[in-house]
RNA sequence: CGGGACGUGGCGCAGUUUGGUAGCGCGCAGCGUUCGGGACGCUGAGGUCGCGGGUUCAAAUCCCGCCGUCCCGACCA
């Protein structure tokens, strides 16, 4: 639980560097984003943590149109046998499959599987909608809640049921679908969260052992969160023509050939706001950067007498018109006072707050707050707008640069197995070393130190050195780290 | 799903050892004074003590069973 200090209203939160996982805990309970709901690992997502999911989802939404990508939507309901034509992605998936068994007051004939993903309903499918190559590639995507059963929940981190979006494009060739599933990861996850959600990510591949289910390579971006464990914020899979051979997914080609097409999936949860509660916050709650934030600009209004406050309002809401379009709320609450609302919109991370009381009014001013930076600073009212305007892009790019420095600064190269071990731990963060590409290896460092391998060069150079592990000739440099 | 801890107004807790009137802080409601970094006074509302069974004149308290939460492990976006 944490110090929590009985002195203090019920506000405070522990500290991150005392207890990251209670810090967490407190920061989406009070910043009012989440709480749990009734059926265990479920969450209810309350407006303010909605509001947040919004703005994620355009983002990632605006660029996979961009990219070429059309919406649509499949049901939630697999029947069971669907599922089990993939043999690896069956094996993959039954640990954390939740199956209805009875409806109508009836057993069903056959149960039917609450989708964990969505491969097989849409490959199924893309059976009757591919014929020739004129019908590829098939770019499409949909925004779905999806549930993995979960025996060791967190809000947005690891839910039973949670919101995603899954690409599922269909392909020529498999040099096109590498060349897509490669895109996506760059052009709408990476560069929606490091823009958007100013979240700096590593770029790699995942070891077979790492890989979706099913598929023939896994892309990931994994970013570093405060407590130095790794998060995995999104993949990319090249599934070759695993799918199409069991849904019988066949065109007839260019060469009049029969070919099984290849195929891409790839998907981002609402486990990104996790990693932005993560990546940015800090011992007084949330840090959103300006472009996520539901709130951009706060202003709290000062006054004592009522005619003092009738000019402060006013003032208060003159500004905040002249923002327009920034997303400004005056917190003109009567019952609380001005100290009380600094800290509770400090603990939901606005950006930027302006404070205006008489004392500004005479000077002809306001008061800024930064969140990302300590102090305050006078701006004259003339220059508002423009202050504040570039304070957006400031901050945004204050909290990445932060963000990237602490990455950086956890990451390590370690020349030998024992500064692996001691690394991964201490002080942890990502740890870079030759691998030899043994399973076992992995597994050994895993056993050892709870550290996985987060991942492995996009496009692998010829090795140097040798395995950190076994002493073997490396093939390969990997990035170890312990993860969420 | 295994090991451990814990379930008492909305939240955090005391009370359980030694059975007997449910209590404190925060929050909440009303009124008043306040208002530049988490205000204060007065008044008030709110609890089948996780659920079910048992022992007893009497159970938050003792016994049995179940459910849930948290932490640690194996699985995971």
């Amino acid at each position: 639980m944490g110090p929590a200090p009985v002195s203090l209203p019920a506000m405070a939160l522990p500290r991150q560097s005392e207890d990251f996982p209670a810090w967490y805990q407190e920061v989406v309970k009070q910043a009012d984003m989440a709480e749990p709901s009734l059926a265990r690992g479920t969450m209810v997502i309350k407006p303010y943590g909605w509001a947040i999911w919004e703005v994620i989802q355009r983002a990632i939404d605006d660029r996979i149109k961009a990219t070429g990508h059309q919406n649509y939507y499949f049901p939630m309901f697999i029947p069971a046998h669907l599922l089990e034509k993939e043999k690896e992605h069956v094996e993959g998936f039954a640990p954390e499959v939740a199956v209805v068994t009875h409806a109508g007051g009836e057993k069903l004939e056959e149960p039917l599987v609450v989708r964990p993903t969505s491969e097989t309903i849409i490959w199924h499918t893309y059976a009757k909608w591919i014929q020739s190559y004129r019908d590829l590639p098939l770019l499409y995507n949909q925004w779905a809640n999806i549930v993995r059963w979960e025996l060791r929940p967190r809000l947005f981190l690891r839910t039973t049921e949670f919101l995603w979006q899954e690409g599922h494009t269909a392909h020529e060739t498999a040099e096109e679908a590498i060349h897509e599933a490669r895109k996506v990861l760059h052009e709408v996850y990476l560069d929606a969260v490091e823009r958007v959600l100013a979240m700096p990510v590593r770029a790699g591949r995942k070891s077979p052992s790492e890989r979706f289910a099913g598929a023939e390579e896994t892309y990931t971006m994994e970013a570093l969160m405060r407590d130095r464990k790794a998060l995995q914020a999104g993949t990319s899979h090249y599934l070759g023509q695993n799918f199409a051979k069991a849904y019988g997914v066949k065109f007839l080609g260019r060469d009049g050939q029969e070919h099984f097409a290849y195929a891409t999936s790839w998907g981002v949860s609402t486990r990104l706001i996790g990693g932005v509660i993560m990546t940015h916050g800090d011992d007084k709650g949330l840090r959103l950067p300006p472009a996520l934030a539901p709130i951009q600009v706060v202003v709290v209004p000062i006054y004592r007498a009522e005619d003092e406050k009738a000019l402060v309002l006013e003032a208060a809401a003159k500004i905040a018109a002249e923002l327009t379009p920034l997303r400004v709320h005056v917190d003109d609450r009567a019952e609380f006072r001005p100290g009380y609302k600094f800290n509770e919109w400090e603990l939901k991370g606005v950006p930027v707050r302006i404070e205006l009381g008489p004392r500004d009014l005479d000077a002809g001013q306001v008061t800024l707050a930064r969140r990302d930076v300590e102090g305050k600073q006078a701006c004259p009212v003339p220059e508002v707008t423009a202050r504040i305007t570039a304070l957006m892009d400031e901050v945004q790019d204050s909290l990445f640069r932060q963000a990237v420095e602490f990455r950086d600064a956890h990451t390590f190269r370690a020349n030998d197995y024992g500064e692996l071990a001691k690394l991964v731990d201490d002080p942890g963060g990502f740890v870079v070393g030759g691998w030899c590409g043994d399973a076992e290896c992995e597994a050994k460092v895993k056993a050892d130190t709870k550290a996985t391998i987060r991942y492995l060069p996009l496009d692998p150079e010829p090795a140097e050195g040798d395995c950190l592990v076994c002493g073997r000739r490396a093939t390969e440099e990997a990035a170890w780290a312990v993860a969420y």
